[in-house]
DNA sequence: GTCTATATCCAGATAGAC
DNA sequence: GTCTATCTGGATATAGAC
């Protein structure tokens, strides 16, 4: 019945079922508040595939993480490639990364979990993995041409990243109700011009306070 | 023998000594990776004084969690009290933040860690607690009487914290090597000035190219 | 490769003496 | 209040049929 072939959808691959059963679960419930048995039934697989495919539960995790890493490392690639300049390159990947909180949640939720070591073991920081250190290096760019106040590589990142990795995370809480992209505009304002009102001559003065 | 008194040192309460040694636990191997046993162990009293005490290993890590948010909550209002305007508000509370993450390093690490809700049951997001409701009111007071550009306050708060609050995170990771206080300077300049160089005419230039 | 049934282990929690 | 000994549930992981 060849016609059949067509009308039924073919089944998802296991192990990427299993995969995508486990992201939903671990981002969801916790990674420790979720057993192997749990990710079977979504999965809608048996426990010995699993054990087959991964080898058990932190398998899972550590093939999921390399796998969004990937991800990661495409979506900044892009970036990358498209823009030219250090502060369009950043407001690209800022851009990209608050569309992805909207559309591809459990990802980026899965990603910015701060604690990976906390079940994948003798995992290095995130921020040392590929897509972060291209990042860095695009920002290092910025520094060397003179496009980017010189200042600590690491000042200099938390300085242009932290407030929308921040505002990720108050999201990913539903702390913050209105869809990211909506504030794209307002963050890269304050992330390149700073947070003191514009007031004529101000500047100078509040300056001085910083200190 | 009355002078033993001096001379050896009054035993810490038991339930100071078991919040002592689960915050210490728990902050290095992770909540999940710790057994009450383990608490048991390193505080040297017996499993039945904890459940006696706190009803149990959830119990523990609330009776923690609400101690410290006091802590952070006096710290918050010590920096209020000291100083008048917001600008100087927030700064003195992310110097001494900056400060707890080299001497309390485990207080700071307990509280910044993002998700709670995977191990106590039912608590709200910790950025709805009083001290950060606290540091909020501060920004808007702040955004109200102009000293603050006029902006989303989800924006703001993100604009001015989310820097600081990467930089912790990088240094209890490990990522960064250098105490934070000495990045401070750094810091509070890119939070309030943005992170364009300051070459003459290149304000209104680059200003476009953020759209 | 996939499945079910089962073994093993260990964490959380309790009982009851002191 | 504090302790030790014990119970119980549930999780990881395996064995072995298909």
């Amino acid at each position: 019945m060849p016609y059949l072939k067509k009308v039924i959808p073919a089944p998802e691959p296991v192990d990427c079922r299993i995969l995508t059963a486990a992201l939903d679960l671990f981002v969801n419930k916790g990674f420790h508040n979720v057993s192997v048995h749990d990710v079977q039934k979504q999965a809608e697989v048996s426990i010995g595939s699993i054990y087959n495919h991964f080898g058990g539960k932190e398998g899972i995790a550590k093939a999921l993480y390399e796998h969004l890493l990937l991800e990661m490392q495409d979506l900044v690639d892009c970036a990358i490639n498209d823009k030219t300049t250090a502060v369009e390159r950043c407001n690209e990947i800022i851009s990209q990364l608050f569309h992805y909180t909207e559309t591809h949640r459990n990802i980026i939720s899965y990603i910015f979990h701060p604690r990976h070591n906390e079940f994948i073991t003798d995992e290095p920081p995130i921020c040392n993995s590929a897509p972060f250190v291209t990042i860095r290096d695009a920002i290092q760019q910025g520094i060397d041409s003179g496009e980017i106040r010189a200042c600590n590589l690491w000042v200099a990142a938390s300085a242009i990243y932290g407030a929308p990795i921040r505002m990720i995370h108050l999201r990913l809480d539903n702390v913050i109700e209105e869809p990211l992209p909506n504030l794209l505009d307002e963050v890269l304002e304050s992330v390149w011009q700073g947070m003191l009102a514009e007031e004529a001559g101000i500047h100078s003065e509040k300056k001085l306070s910083l200190a």
